[in-house]
DNA sequence: AACTGTGAAGACTTTCACAGCA
DNA sequence: TGCTGTGAAAGTCTTCACAGTT
């Protein structure tokens, strides 16, 4: 009876990212405002369904002239919640894990990791990217210390349950989790899932089913 | 008018690499059979939904006694087109690139790394894996010797464009893309994107959107 | 009794098509 | 004219509920 819940469908969530993104690189670019239909054109999406995402969380076009692009990034950004630094943890510094440490691209985008943890004694000092592996022991001090509220996990699926344990203990808001395996619903924890095989197992379903329909002979 | 398209839904084809793995574990747990009812909540989905899903591609269960794991796996492995070897090509041998090419379970989910692309001459020759990297231009030479279907691209965005011209010219079938670029559809090739960033922002959202519903004072 | 497969209902998402503004 | 925002239609996906099998 207060705050209306507004309810965003997820579908467009997954897409605003992909207008954000878009809209930096024209404000990159020097475009100053941008129709829906050049938009959808742009990311091979239809100028409605543009309208209809953009719409959903307040009006922003101009009848007649567009979006003005530089404040549809700032409401995206709001929307997203990227308009903040989010302090974000890895776990588990093995090859992929140390990757993701070194991509800057998250910095830019406000994600910034302020410590690695790890068991291996061999990788613990060790400083990567910008911060320094510690371990896995510290994780809930760390945490606490600094207030952190984002963690990517790049475990072994085996040990998943416990540092999610651990990481739902230390009060973690957010967990992107890499390992191959489905996490506990957590009461107060937000969690999603990025699974690379099974977008490799999407590809082969689909090529197969491509592959068959243009054989008919 | 012959053989009908059977239109599988995008979301069912992405629970089904869910249900795969799943299975796979409970055969090496010895473990024969199982319900919908089980499998939905090991999964967190509900037993209409697993069910649907099943029955999608043919009947497998038996009424009564739930499915039998082993032939579910195999199912499912003929359905997603597993039951086979991919032959992949990575191109961009960068820190991303490199974890990719490292990681075992690849292989042994039936996706084959022949060979790494790079430009970068300091990297060419190198080893990583049990691939070796080569030089871009050995592209196509490489991909028709092979006859390599898919591609794994962690180049930077700015080259993705012309990368994705020598593939399909080489008469690659998928794409897997992890730059943060959306790439324009190509008759003939099936484009998939794993997108990092926008899996944090995805995150950022929805931990934002907890938060607020919780603080309700 | 325990369970699957599925028609039909319901929920959700996309697309159409048009009123209204610049 | 060129464009947005949106009610209503169409389309897609999920869930219910039950007939039928073991």
């Amino acid at each position: 009876m207060s705050t209306s819940p507004k309810a965003i469908p997820e579908p467009t969530v997954r897409r605003l990212t992909l207008y954000l993104r878009h809209l930096e690189q024209l404000t990159g670019k020097g475009m100053h405002k941008i129709s829906s239909r050049q938009l959808g054109e742009d990311l091979h999406l239809g100028p409605a369904q543009v309208r209809r995402d953009l719409a959903t969380f307040g009006q922003f076009g101009q009848p007649g002239m567009g979006y003005k692009v530089a404040s549809l990034v700032e409401q995206l950004r709001k929307v997203l919640g990227v308009n903040r630094v989010w302090k974000v943890v890895l776990v588990g510094a093995g090859q992929l894990g140390q990757a993701l440490l070194r991509y800057e691209a998250f910095d830019r985008q406000g994600f910034h990791f302020v410590a690695a943890f790890d068991t291996d004694p061999f990788k613990i000092g060790k400083k990567v990217g910008a911060v320094r592996i510690v371990h896995l022991d510290t994780l809930e001090e760390v945490i606490r210390a600094e207030c952190v509220q984002l963690a990517i996990l790049a475990v072994p699926a085996a040990v998943v349950p416990q540092v999610v344990e651990k990481l739902t203990k230390a009060g973690i808001h957010g967990i992107l989790n890499f390992a191959p395996t489905s996490i506990e619903p957590i009461p107060g924890v937000v969690v999603d899932h990025v699974d690379v095989t099974a977008h490799l197992e999407q590809l082969s379903f689909r090529v197969i089913r491509m592959l068959e329909e243009t054989d008919q002979t």
